[in-house]
DNA sequence: CTTGACCCTGTACCATGGTACAGGGTTTAT
DNA sequence: ATAAACCCTGTACCATGGTACAGGGTCAAG
């Protein structure tokens, strides 16, 4: 069972436009055509789009994921220098694991002193991330 | 000892435009001028600033900061709702950590199988984070 | 007393990641 | 056989978060 772009959009919770957009931009594969010309995608395509939001949501850029499908597209070129592209983007997701859990501890303090605006005032935000 | 522009920046990692951008949109309080207009910043500023680039980085919108500054700023406007604001903002950021340790232990495993373009590209990418 | 390195305001421009038409074809339901 | 609901391509436009002038003032060093 194929899917026609706004079948493929509502799966994935984005509108046809980026569907499109996507793949003008390579980071999904150009789908077969039915005789119409109408796009029709494999439902694999669900999943792969999803991926592609929700590695932005963590922080990659489009083309940090493109570069990565590379693995999935078993592309020679875009898998060169994976190891370090990958090093890379490790040490970077560490780092933000990091200070994400520092901040969520800022946020549960700060949670825990409203709405008493005395107490929140006092909550220590920026400290609590950066140091000199 | 006061800052000039160009000073705060270079301790930031930014350039002066961004500085006077973040002014427009209030992230950083309008700083005082010496006696030919130029802008004079506590040092406090370098602080506010790395944070602000900070939590861009981890994923938060420059609104979304500014809504949060409002605690340090003891701004009462911006304080209302900020326990919603904060409880939705701990969801978020518990459920992209949990992703983010994934994708860590995903690149791990990509990182291992380089450069062997066979054991690449059997690397389950897409998988790791987008369940059916 | 001028050259260089600062600063000012204002406005234009840029990249990223979409979003929204316009102008036209197809398909299904009545 | 015609309206509604799809699809197509192409291009314009949008928000966010800057970045880069232009045109002009200030100040310290030689």
């Amino acid at each position: 069972m194929r899917l026609q772009v706004s079948e493929l959009a509502n799966l994935c919770s984005v509108n046809k436009e980026t569907i499109r957009y996507y793949e003008k931009e390579n980071l999904i594969p150009e789908p077969s055509r039915n005789q119409s010309g109408y796009r029709m995608y494999e439902e694999s395509t669900v999943k792969r789009v999803k991926f592609i939001k929700r590695m932005q949501e963590l922080g990659f850029s489009l083309r940090e994921v493109h570069k990565l499908l590379g693995v999935v597209d078993h592309d020679d070129v875009r898998c060169k220098d994976m190891y370090d592209f990958v090093s890379e983007k490790e040490k970077e997701i560490e780092k933000k694991i990091n200070d994400l859990e520092r901040m969520k501890d800022v946020l549960i303090d700060l949670k825990g002193r409203c709405p008493s605006t005395k107490d929140l005032h006092e909550c220590p935000i920026i400290e609590t991330l950066i140091v000199d």
